[in-house]
RNA sequence: GGAGGGGUACCAAAGCGGUCAAAUGGGGCGGGCUGUAAACCCGUUGACUUCGGUCUUCGAAAGUUCGAAUCUUUCCCCCUCCA
């Protein structure tokens, strides 16, 4: 392979399969060309488990590329059934046309928005999908589509041979994104669509459909999926979700979920999720040969992406004061106090409760029992404390759940 | 439309009149070990509590009973087979 975004993209291990790669090369050896990805508006925020498809878009932009983001208002009234065990709950157009706002907010953020010639675009399938003429549509573009072939897919194959129910909605969101390519290709003179692996039927239909209706040629490729070392799912622990947008989650806890990432991933994750030039990249990997490093490294190079170098930095230096020196680092979240309020007594568990340490007193209990909350590294026995002025004679204090957790109590 | 099976906590799944805030496994959280990792071990996992208890929970509602996740009735939802 020659072309070097194909190139930097196999390298990078963001390739998993293409509908022709050979043809694909040729025409970006032609010239700068838009792709598009598709992404689903069911939360405000988009979570990690996205971030792969965000570095392929911004990648493009590096190779002089335009990246298309489709943000799914359309279907996201539908529902992708792929990977889905259930059909999932219908959200409201005024739900999703604010987490399309939302999302977007994170793309800004990442990718390059000073170039003209590889601007992002963004589009919303809402603007077409929801004008369609039902029996318009059936003949133009259903006809295209063989029941036989529909029910080979793997989307749908599953479910039904899972005895899981498929309601004709989600049956119908194959064809909706395989129009969606459509139009972007008639519209945008799109003539990619780039989607994690479990899309792959998804956008071979749509490089059908566009073959059969305009006899054009189009091309997709997949990324693969992203396995951890331990078997769950990227970004995907209901309790913990790692969002993007800082408003869910802060930018020292985004640097802590890198840092926290298991030993056997780090490297495929510096080849994923970082910028840092594959040569460049090799050589680190050669010459550095302890793990904690490498791991701060990512979460700097990753947080820099995201939030800014001065975040990531500010970040570390709290991880340095928090984790090694066993102090307060300036980003850790700050609880204030007022001094009135001290003098009178703060009960703990209401305090933690407030605070949304723990959801319930009663968790905060367990955690006190479990020995699990430390005030300035002291473990606290006393379910019932309540703190005053003689607690201590600072106007700080560190208050810990766990040994990742840390508070800045401060009083004012 | 007919026949049957089923809906239990975050998930899976047991319980089928009191000893059930509900076995067990997974996940989560905390502790130990370590390297802010993994593996392993231990604890914990509805809420409130003056730590005596109290309140809410087994698809929904009503009922039987001293007492219901467990029995009855109606309703809702899911699955299988037949039409």
């Amino acid at each position: 392979m020659k072309n070097k975004f194909l190139l930097e993209m196999q390298d990078r291990g963001y390739l998993s399969q293409c509908t022709d790669i050979n043809k694909l090369e040729d025409v970006c050896n032609r010239g700068s060309i838009s792709g598009y990805i598709g992404f689903d508006c069911t939360a405000r925020s988009l979570h990690v488990g996205s971030l792969l498809q965000i570095m392929i878009l911004k990648l493009m932009q590096k190779h002089g590329h335009r990246p298309i983001i489709l943000l799914g208002g359309g279907t996201t009234l539908i529902g992708d059934p792929s990977g889905k065990d259930t059909t999932r709950k219908i959200l409201e157009q005024k739900t999703i046309k604010k987490n399309i706002e939302s999302i977007k907010k994170v793309f800004k953020k990442i990718l390059d928005t000073s170039n003209k010639k590889t601007l992002p675009i963004f589009v919303n399938n809402a603007d077409w999908l929801t004008k369609l003429n039902y029996i318009q549509f059936l003949r133009d573009v259903g006809s295209h589509f063989t029941i036989n072939k529909m029910l080979t897919f793997d989307s749908v194959k599953l479910r039904l041979e899972r005895e899981q129910s498929l309601s004709y909605m989600e049956f119908n969101y194959m064809i909706l994104q395989a129009y969606d390519f459509f139009q972007l290709f008639k519209n945008k003179k799109c003539i990619l669509q780039i989607g994690g692996s479990d899309q792959w039927g998804n956008i071979v239909n749509g490089v059908e459909l566009i073959r059969r209706m305009l006899q054009k040629d189009s091309y997709g490729l997949t990324s693969p999926l992203i396995t951890l070392a331990s078997g769950a799912k990227m970004g995907k622990t209901e309790k913990g979700a790692i969002w993007l947008n800082e408003d869910m989650l802060s930018s020292y806890d985004y640097w802590q979920f890198w840092r926290n990432i298991d030993d056997r991933d780090v490297e495929k994750f510096l080849y994923f999720f970082t910028e840092i030039n594959i040569a460049e990249l090799k050589k680190i990997l050669d010459k550095e040969k302890n793990i904690n490093n490498l791991k701060i490294l990512l979460a700097n190079e990753a947080t820099k992406l995201l939030h800014g170098n001065a975040s990531a930095k500010k970040a570390e230096q709290t991880a340095k004061e928090t984790f090694i020196k066993g102090g307060l680092g300036s980003d850790l979240p700050e609880i204030k106090i007022k001094l009135n309020e001290i003098k009178k007594g703060v009960d703990l568990l209401n305090l933690i409760v407030e605070n949304n340490i723990l959801p319930s007193k009663s968790e905060a209990r367990r955690a006190i029992i479990n020995r699990g909350i430390k005030i300035d590294d002291l473990v606290i026995n006393d379910e019932k404390k309540v703190l005053g002025l003689k607690s201590f004679n600072k106007k700080k204090f560190k208050l810990s759940f766990g040994k990742k957790k840390h508070y800045i109590i401060k009083i004012i």
